[in-house]
RNA sequence: GCGCCUGUAGCUCAGCUGGAUAGAGCAUGGGAUUUCUAAUCCCAGGGUCGCAGGUUCGAAUCCUGCCAGGCGCGCCA
């Protein structure tokens, strides 16, 4: 919440108790602090409490507003509250005092956390994609996504665990099987034509070559043996390029589970279903009555020939990640799956789990541009921009920063080439920019953060401060708005939106105020470290590094 | 046809649990440098919030209908 709105809450609750509002309607009001959207106003918060008392008081907003401020008039944290429009509250701090010394020492020896009463074991699941292929540029946004909430559900005090969900089985990877085996067959000079709907990317042809290096005693065994075996160091193979990529991208995961894990638990969950009478057959398959638990139509679990689809395996894994012990799951997938949310939910319902704790978050498209012109990307054709490609370009850095710029909601534009500038208009280097200039100020004199920090022990942290050292402290504070805000609305964008905005509260400190030789040399010194140690904390939830000069 | 996402400044996007004169970055124009790194800071111009209704003291925000774009609607995964 941060300290200084939390403590503004609270003065607020305590203004309305005195005007005789109940206690749990107070509970219940849902009203704001937060910074206005106004510009040329003089306040740090504003709230709107007055408007939401309006509904419970049957009264005036403006009276009611008008009655707070007068029992916050006296409090000295605040050097002025003001009653604007038509009863907006609106606070100025007071520049010094308890308020800033508890948010300096906070920054400097705290870390930046969530205070969430019901901490559990999270299993995020996201990226999955199927190793037919190298990773592409879109589950680039898929794993910054998972990786960063992951974090951030690691500040709210949950145990969390990053699953990786390899589908090793079914219709595509049999077409890899044959696809891979041309290839093979054409390395060893026979006359093979690539399967219908096959996978035609070369990489297949790489893979075939290794095979035949480190397996030539096998090249002579029967197709049926040959093909087994080809295509298990296939997917071996692949499953490692998506780990080394994702691993460059700074993402690394606790379990690769797979799919062929799952026979056992399949029958188990199907032995369940059909007790609760949820199954039926049609036309010689198996159908799951998912429109019980309000899917629009029920979906086949096993097909006629007998084999079982993919959805039934997804069953089977979602009572899989229960029965480990995982009390919430949390898992992310891509805008073509959001038809297949309602039947996912259905399972967990019908297995007997509560809904509320599966939590499918989507996310939208990436359109890759270079200089606003688009770059097509298309699977089928075996053209596409791999994450490693997009990687050999773009500092990694850049590329997570620039994934969560926006909501994951709405469709990214990815720039390649805005993202190898790496000049002013390239937000990374805006914020990393801040960083490095704290740097060059330490060794400028000659100081390492520990003797800056000693330097906090003894100075007055109460002391009045410059308007804009002040604004560094108030950006320092909303770290933790940002981080409840992604947290609560499970968006990382949020947290690219403080750092921009805390680096620019430095850069316009910097601007003006001179540190090194001042007589405001050690106040400055030590805003500075709070403002490094606390970019730090984010950079670590971020997943970015910051760099000492640049 | 049905479902999900999106439509806000020239461009890319915030704001959407209803509240003040709708914001930011980029781009454009102007200004600041004997600098603790100017990869910075300051100023300016720029808007029928897709369209039309409705709800109310008040709508970019909620509801309905329409228009436009993306994606999905398999016994594929």
């Amino acid at each position: 919440m941060g300290i200084f709105r939390g403590y503004i809450i609270e003065e607020l609750k305590n203004s309305a108790k005195k005007l005789g509002v109940p206690a749990d309607t107070l509970e219940s009001l849902e009203f704001n602090v937060e910074p206005p959207t106004k510009s040329d106003l003089d306040a740090d918060y504003t709230s709107n409490i007055a408007f939401k008392l309006a509904r419970h008081l049957k009264k005036n907003p403006k009276l009611i507003a008008e009655e707070l401020r007068e029992t916050l008039s006296e409090n000295l944290n605040f050097s002025q509250v003001q009653v604007g429009g038509n009863g907006f509250l609106n606070f100025k701090l007071s520049r010094g005092g308890e308020l800033v010394e508890r948010v300096i020492k906070d920054a400097l020896f705290g870390k930046l956390r969530i205070a969430e009463p019901n901490p559990r074991k999270v299993l995020f699941e996201f990226v999955s994609a199927n190793p037919t292929g190298p990773l592409n540029v879109v589950n680039g946004r898929a794993a910054t996504i998972g990786d960063i909430l992951a974090n951030v559900f690691q500040r709210a005090g949950h145990q969390v665990s990053r699953e990786y969900y390899v589908n090793d089985l079914g219709g595509q990877i049999e077409k890899l099987a044959d696809s891979v085996l041309a290839r093979l067959k054409q390395l060893l000079g026979e006359d093979v034509p690539l399967p219908e709907g096959g996978y035609p990317g070369e990489y297949l042809i790489d893979i075939a070559k290794k095979f035949m290096e480190t397996h030539s005693g096998d090249l002579k065994l029967p197709d049926e043996v040959l093909r087994e075996k080809l295509l298990k160091f296939t997917i071996d193979e692949i499953v490692s390029w998506q780990r080394r990529s994702l691993e460059r991208f700074g993402v690394r995961y606790d379990t690769w589970f797979r799919q062929s894990q799952l026979t056992g638990e399949l029958k188990k969950v199907m032995r369940i279903l059909e007790e609760k009478g949820l199954l039926y057959q049609e036309d010689g398959a198996i159908v799951f009555k998912t429109t019980v638990y309000g899917d629009d139509k029920d979906r086949v679990v096993r097909k006629r020939d007998g084999t079982w689809t993919y959805f039934a395996y997804d069953i089977a894994y979602i009572s899989n990640k229960y029965s480990r012990g995982f009390q919430y799951l949390l898992t992310i997938l891509g805008p073509d799956h959001h038809g297949y949310i309602k039947r996912l939910l259905a399972a967990t319902k019908a297995l007997g789990y509560d809904p509320e704790t599966h939590e499918i978050l989507l996310h939208q498209l990436v359109t890759l541009t270079y200089g606003g012109k688009e770059v097509r990307m298309s699977k089928r054709q075996g053209k596409f921009v791999t994450l490693d490609e997009l990687l050999d370009s773009v500092d990694r850095d850049v590329a997570r920063y620039f994934f969560i710029t926006r909501l994951k909601d709405t469709h990214l534009e990815f720039d390649v080439e805005l993202a190898l500038r790496a000049s002013m208009d390239n937000p990374v280097y805006y914020v990393k920019y801040s960083h490095a200039r704290i740097c060059s100020v330490f060794r400028k004199g000659n100081l390492t953060d520990e003797e800056v920090e000693s330097l906090a022990s003894s100075l007055n942290l109460r002391e009045l401060l410059e308007e804009r050292e002040f604004e560094v402290i108030k950006a320092i504070d909303e770290a933790y708005s940002s981080l409840r805000s992604a947290y609560l609305l499970r968006e990382p964008y949020y947290l690219t939106l403080w750092a921009y905005n805390a680096a620019y509260a430095f850069h316009k400190f910097y601007d003006t105020c001179k540190i090194i030789g001042s007589k405001r040399q050690d106040i400055r010194l030590v805003i500075s470290l709070a403002f490094k140690r606390r970019l730090s904390d984010w950079a670590s939830i971020v997943g970015v590094s910051l760099p000492e000069e640049m």
